[in-house]
DNA sequence: GAGTGGTCTAGACCACCAC
DNA sequence: TGGTGGTCTAGACCACTCA
């Protein structure tokens, strides 16, 4: 006990990186991890299973007793893996019912990256409108954020969020087409609910994290009049990035919120 | 061992709460919580620790090892109530050294509430300039956001960031007078280094966390005079309450932010 | 080499949930 | 009643820092 052993592993067929320094690499003067702790090497493991969908969103993973088992460690390193996904809200844990993959539907955090709120309080509780979805060529600038090359599929989608009849979100957002094969007006017009969850349930594409770039922009003519306000009107221009497993980005999205009766709202720790 | 035992606690005159069901109040069908973790008790003993300022900030707070004695707990209930206050940003671990009470002075974490960039990459390297600092009675909006009577004491700064000979923020910033006896201009001119620095070390004032509400606004003629830019340009607004322990908010900050060649980041999950 | 935080284990018991 | 995650302990060893 409490050797990092060189994982023997005959349980899985998934090599582990090396737990202990690796001597010639180390020699060789590169800034390369010469200790890897065990939690991190099964947390990596865990994390390629839910890359390769071996969990889905929603369903339980299985039991911290069951993967201590599996993969020949002790309980409470298998815990100790689990609390950083826990933390990276890649993973749900519920006290006497077991560990869930995150999921983008209800379970309490609605919008999860909508940080719009109302100045009177409480929560956006926001329509959707559909105003566009085409499959185009991406432009360069499109291209480059998702990291694909230019003049490659994308989906372009425009949207409004309307709080009751009054606009207050106009999203344009683009997304890699090889990987939302199908995805078209209708499939979005029927569908009910967080968008996020359309494309982790439909196109096995989970979003986990997200990067935002803040910037206030005089309203155009034509995002005027979608607004309802008058051009020039000052506008937040949000521009997120959301990437999936990997660090990958799977998402473009350019929203204009109108912020005169809401604000984006951010914690600082 | 292995028993939430009731604190027997001779070593420390400070009450804990009680660790198991209470009784009575259970019965009376309160909401309150009927159990609270062993660690979770240290935390707030620690936490108390903290803010009676029994450990300043930068300065290391007791080994893990010496806490356990002190508890009369184990050393891995130690580690996981500093584990959370870790996560809390309220200290910093460092191997081999010891647990840190957490500071606003540099260690790598220059600007950690200021989430300006520069869109052409890299930190935000921004020189100050003092525009004014008085003492005035405060006003209704700015009483109510520090939970302090109106008409209460207050200091009132305003001042420019600038990157360059650039202006690029402006900040009015208002504290409690009360706490902050002896801060002028001159202490502000002459200070070097992070704001929050300043409190910490000379008004026992430490930031924890904030709040912001951001919105895009039209600059008005003398906010616009002072960026250095057209009445009208759109800004963004960042309204920022700091509070320190125990929720208590210590600064009301407003912040015009020049977005034309800077952004405002976030980073979602 | 001594002291610190960091990892890992094994085992016990607790709180919560479903059946 | 049994299974799940959650807490707590005790002890061993490892990685890192510094004198």
């Amino acid at each position: 006990m409490g050797d990092n052993r060189p994982m023997v592993d005959t349980a899985t067929p998934t090599p582990r990186t090396a737990p202990v320094a690796v001597p010639a690499e180390a020699a060789m003067g590169g800034p390369l991890p010469t200790y890897v702790p065990l939690y991190q090497q099964i947390k990596s493991l865990l994390l390629r299973s839910l890359q390769l969908g071996e969990w889905q969103p929603g369903q339980p993973i299985p039991s911290e007793m069951e993967l201590a088992a599996r993969y020949k460690v002790s309980q409470g390193t298998v815990r100790k893996a689990i609390d950083e996904m826990a933390a990276e809200n890649l993973v749900v844990r519920r006290q006497g019912k077991g560990t869930f993959v995150a999921t983008h539907a209800e379970e309490g955090t609605r919008y999860r990256f909508l940080r719009l709120a109302p100045d009177a309080g409480g929560a956006a509780q926001l329509r959707r409108r559909l105003l566009d979805c085409r499959r185009m060529r991406s432009t360069e600038d499109v291209a480059a954020a998702l990291q694909l090359p230019a003049g490659e599929p994308v989906v372009e989608v425009r949207r409004l969020l309307l709080d009751g009849d009054r606009p207050v979100v106009l999203d344009d957002l683009w997304l890699p087409g090889a990987a939302f094969k199908g995805l078209d007006a209708a499939k979005l017009e029927q569908w009910r609910g967080p968008l996020y969850r359309l494309f982790e349930a439909e196109y096995s594409v989970r979003m986990i994290r997200a990067e935002e770039q803040i910037r206030a922009v005089a309203a155009g003519a034509e995002e005027a009049a979608l607004l309802q306000v008058p051009p020039g009107t000052p506008l937040l221009s949000v521009e997120r990035r959301s990437f999936t497993y990997g660090d990958r980005p799977v998402e473009l999205r350019r929203g204009l919120y109108h912020t005169a009766a809401h604000h984006y709202r951010n914690e600082l720790s």
